[in-house]
DNA sequence: TCGGTTTTCTGACTAAGGTCAGAGAATGTC
DNA sequence: GACATTCTCTGACCTTAGTCAGAAAACCGA
C-alpha cells in the first residue's frame, strides 16, 4: 500500500480523532462522568439488558455493576430483572434519566453546530458528504464474515430475513423447504458451510456453501441487510464463499437466483459469474450461473 | 441548520472518532501509558523545549514534569537545560528513545493497514479522499481570528512572511516602509486594527484595516499562509476585516495589490470587490479595489 | 541590586477508569 | 436431583490522568 495513502489515514487518525474524539469527551463528561454518560445513551429510551451493554460497550461486569449504581443513586436510572429469565436485568431511564439523556443530546448537537457554524453553506455540505463517505467506508473495513453453525440465532436470523426479503419482493413467494434446499446439515462440515457477516456485532448477512464430491459446489442464500448494501460486502462475501468452494475440492460453482435480486444478478455478472442453462430444477429461480474457481 | 446536516455530524462523531480513537489509542498504549506515547512522540527527533511541549499537548508543568521523569527513568529521554536561558529546558529521545518512537510509529502504520486492508483499491482510493476533506474542513472550521497588536510576535512572523512572499514572487521585490504603509501605530486601535487567523494556536494568516476619518477605510496586509490556502480562510478573512472597517465607521472600503497574487485578485473579485482607478501612489500595487460595505 | 517574571520541579491530593477473584441466585441439562 | 452454566454483584485493588500550591532557580528591566 503506498505511503501517501497509509499517511493520509495516519493524519487523519491523529487530527480528526484525537481533536474532534476530546471535543465530543469533553461536551459529553462535562456534568458526570465520560462513562456514565455514555452508559445514559446507550441504555436508551426503552431500556437495554445488562448483558448488551456490558457487549455493546466492551465493559467489565464489576466496572458496568457500578457506574449503574451510581446512576441509580443519582435516581437516573432503575435496574429490574427481567420476566423470563430471572437471572437477567434490564436497565431502563427513569423520567429524570431520560432529561438526562435529552440534555446530552442537546450537547451532541451543540458540537455538531459549533464545528459547522465558521463554514460557508457549500463547505459545510462538501464536509458531510466526507464524513458521509468516511463512516460508510471505515463500516465496510470493519465488517467481519465468520464461519458460524447454520443453527446459531445469527444465521437464522439472517436466512428469516433473507425470506422474508424473497417473499416480500417476489409474486410467487418463497418457500426454503422446497427445492434446491439448504438444510443445517447440508451446509455443515463437512458437507458445506455457513458464513455470517457482523458490524460492530450485528449479522448484517450471510451465505452458504453446499460441497458436492466429483460435481460444481454450490453457492446458497447470499443475503446482504438494507442498511449494509452499497458497502462492497456482496463481493467480500462472494470472494470468501468461493474460497471455501474451492478449498472443499471443487473447480466450478453453481448459484441460481431468483429474477428479483437484480443488485444480485448484478454483482454476480461483474465478478466473472456466467449465466448457463438451468442445472436444477428449483421453481424459484429464474436464472442459473457458473464461474470457473482459481 | 438542517437536522440531517447535524445528524450526520454526530454520527461521524460517535462512529468515527470513537471507533477509531479507540483503536489509536489502544495501538499506541500497548506498553505504556498513552500519555508517555504521545509525548514520546512529540518530542520528536530533534528535541523540544518542554514550554514547547506544555503548550502543544496541552498539560499541567507539574504533570509534564512527572512524564518526562518517567520517561527519564526508562532512559527513553534526556532533558537538558539549553544555551542562552538556563530556566529553559529541552527533552531530547535517546537512541532508544528513538528506536521505541520508531515503534510507536510502526504501529501507526499497522492501525492504517489494517483500516484499509479489507477495502477494494477503488474504496481505498475513496476513503482516502473523503479523509483528506474531512481533514481539511476540520481544519477550516477550527480556525480562529483574533485581533493582535500588530508588534506581537504571531503579527510580526505573519507580516515577515508576507513581506517574503511578495518579494519572491514579484520580479521588482517589495519594501513595507515604502508608499501606502500599514506601521503598528497605524493599524492598532483607535487608529485601525491587526487580527491574526490561528489554526491550532500557530498563526496562519493576517490582515489589517487603517480606520481614517469621513474616508474610507484601507484593507492592508492581507496574507494567508501556503499550507492553509483552499480553506475558505481568506473569505472568512476578509468578511472579518469589512467588519471591523464598518464597525469603525466607514461606508466604503479600499485596498491595493500588486498583480503577482492572482488568488487575492479572485478572491477580491468574488466577494463583491470592484477594480477601480489608482487612489494613492503606492509603488507595489498594479490594481485598486473598492468595495460598499453592509 | 532589587523586585517581578518565567520556567521547572516537588509533594500532596483527587477522580476516573478499570481489573480480578469470588459469591450467590437463577436457569438449563443430564 | 446433581451439576454445570449464566448473569450479576461485591470487595479489594491498581494505574492513569490530572490538579493545585508552593519552592527554587534563572532571567529581565529599571
Amino acid at each position: 500500500m503506498s505511503d501517501a495513502i497509509v499517511d493520509q489515514v495516519r493524519r487523519f487518525n491523529r487530527i480528526v480523532t484525537e481533536r474532534v474524539g476530546a471535543l465530543n469527551d469533553h461536551f459529553l463528561g462535562r456534568e458526570r462522568p465520560l462513562g456514565e454518560a455514555r452508559l445514559l445513551w446507550e441504555i436508551g429510551l426503552d431500556g437495554c439488558e445488562l448483558r448488551v451493554l456490558r457487549a455493546r460497550l466492551g465493559l467489565d461486569s464489576g466496572y458496568l455493576s457500578r457506574l449503574l449504581r451510581s446512576l441509580e443513586a443519582a435516581r437516573l436510572v432503575k435496574v429490574a430483572p427481567v420476566d423470563g429469565d430471572q437471572r437477567v436485568r434490564v436497565a431502563r431511564l427513569t423520567a429524570a434519566g431520560r432529561r438526562e439523556r435529552a440534555a446530552l443530546d442537546e450537547r451532541s448537537d451543540e458540537l455538531a453546530q459549533s464545528l459547522l457554524a465558521p463554514l460557508s453553506s457549500n463547505q459545510r455540505e462538501r464536509l458531510v458528504a466526507a464524513m458521509h463517505d468516511v463512516e460508510r467506508l471505515l463500516s465496510a473495513a470493519s465488517v467481519q464474515i465468520t464461519a458460524v453453525d447454520p443453527e446459531h440465532p445469527d444465521a437464522q436470523y439472517c436466512l428469516a430475513e433473507y425470506v422474508a426479503e424473497l417473499n416480500c419482493r417476489s409474486e410467487r413467494g418463497f418457500d426454503p423447504s422446497v427445492g434446491a434446499t439448504a438444510l443445517p446439515h447440508e451446509v455443515r462440515p463437512p458437507a458445506g458451510e455457513f458464513f455470517v457477516a457482523y458490524l460492530h456485532g450485528e449479522a448484517v448477512g450471510c451465505g452458504a456453501v453446499k460441497h458436492r464430491a466429483d460435481a460444481p459446489a454450490e453457492i446458497k442464500r447470499m443475503w446482504i441487510a438494507p442498511r449494509a448494501r452499497g458497502l462492497g460486502l456482496g463481493r467480500r462475501l462472494m470472494e470468501r464463499l468461493e474460497g471455501c468452494a474451492l478449498a472443499g475440492g471443487a473447480r466450478v460453482a453453481h448459484l441460481e437466483t431468483s429474477a428479483v435480486l437484480v443488485e444480485a444478478i448484478a454483482l454476480y455478472r461483474s465478478t466473472g459469474w456466467v449465466e448457463v442453462p438451468a442445472f436444477n430444477d428449483e421453481p424459484f429461480a429464474d436464472h442459473w450461473f457458473e464461474k470457473a474457481l482459481t
